[in-house]
DNA sequence: TTGTTTAAGGACATTAAATATCCTCAAGCA
DNA sequence: TGCTTGAGGATATTTAATGTCCTTAAACAA
């Protein structure tokens, strides 16, 4: 079990929102030649944020993609579920109906203990993605990132918006 | 990202092996048949089981595998490692390398905000997983399934012994 | 000794999912 | 009018998951 690429690009393209100017766009060509990833298919996670409503788009030039909303109100596990889909990562077939001995008609009162800790465990784990913002990556990299690189990101950022 | 069937069958077929008489083996061909599943692929499952320690095998007649330690020593994070593997269910594929705006040479200091708080996220799944034992579940079994089909699935066992 | 049963594991074949590309469309803009 | 953009459908390619088949050597019973 590996999360699609497609997580890490959603998850660099919002940070990179976060840092533009007010009400300025920066298309999906410019996100895919920054991340030197494929812009086709960069383009589908990009619409998958917009369909759920963490980003949008607009047409024509000068347009492309802003955050819907402050990068301070998406989390992580927004935008990983819109990427990757909300249902849990453990898929319960229901084996235990196949035990040879259990009556055809036998319906079970509750969903088995070993899918309960499989879905808590999947729980814990979107439960961290909720814990963490956009905004927190994006004021971090002021501490991370040396000043000339990010002043020079700024720049290029703002040149193709 | 939906984990491998083989975790949902090496679970229950060790919660199984939990069950079984003290010094005595289950084969793969019962198992199979106990969870209606493909002898040959849960075989798989099994020897990666057996290759991680946690049951252990043996040939011939009334041959099989049992546990090679006590239940309550097997967490869920043993079994589902040894089926899907230990590596990070996120994987950093460093597209900040690629900034255009970065020198070639540059070195990061360390793992960006991305990539840290998705193998957080990754190890709180873990650690839940690692909170609960096998036994748990094996003893659960005696409060959630009444009381005759659970007589009848040890006699199952203990006759496929 | 001989034949049967078993786990171990290598070599496939099949199926589903992730990844990638291409094309059309209508909205925006110069 | 012509170019740009995102939206989204269709399809190809690649990789991972799933499933099957086969051989080998150990255990055991007749
Ligand atoms: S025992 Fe639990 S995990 Fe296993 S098949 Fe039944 S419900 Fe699913
Ligand atoms: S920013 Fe983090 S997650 Fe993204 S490529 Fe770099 S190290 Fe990986």
């Amino acid at each position: 079990m590996i999360l699609k690429n497609q997580n890490e690009w959603a998850l660099h393209c919002c940070v990179v929102l976060a840092g533009l100017p007010p009400e300025r766009y920066l298309s999906t060509k410019a996100l895919a030649e920054f991340h030197a990833v494929p812009k086709e298919y960069l383009s589908k996670a990009l619409q998958s944020l917009s369909q759920a409503g963490i980003i949008e788009g607009t047409l024509g030039p000068s347009g492309g993609y802003r955050l819907a909303r402050k990068a301070s109100d998406i989390t992580f596990l927004d935008v990983v579920e819109a990427v990757e889909g909300k249902s849990s990562t453990f898929a319960c077939t229901e084996i235990r109906k196949n035990n040879p001995c259990r009556p055809a008609k036998y319906r079970d009162p509750k969903p088995c203990g070993v899918a309960r800790v499989m879905w808590e465990a999947d729980e814990a784990w979107r439960k961290r993605l909720r814990a963490t913002k956009v905004s927190d990556i994006a004021n971090a990299l002021a501490d991370e990132v040396p000043g000339d690189i990010l002043e020079k990101t700024t720049a290029w950022v703002t040149a193709h918006t």
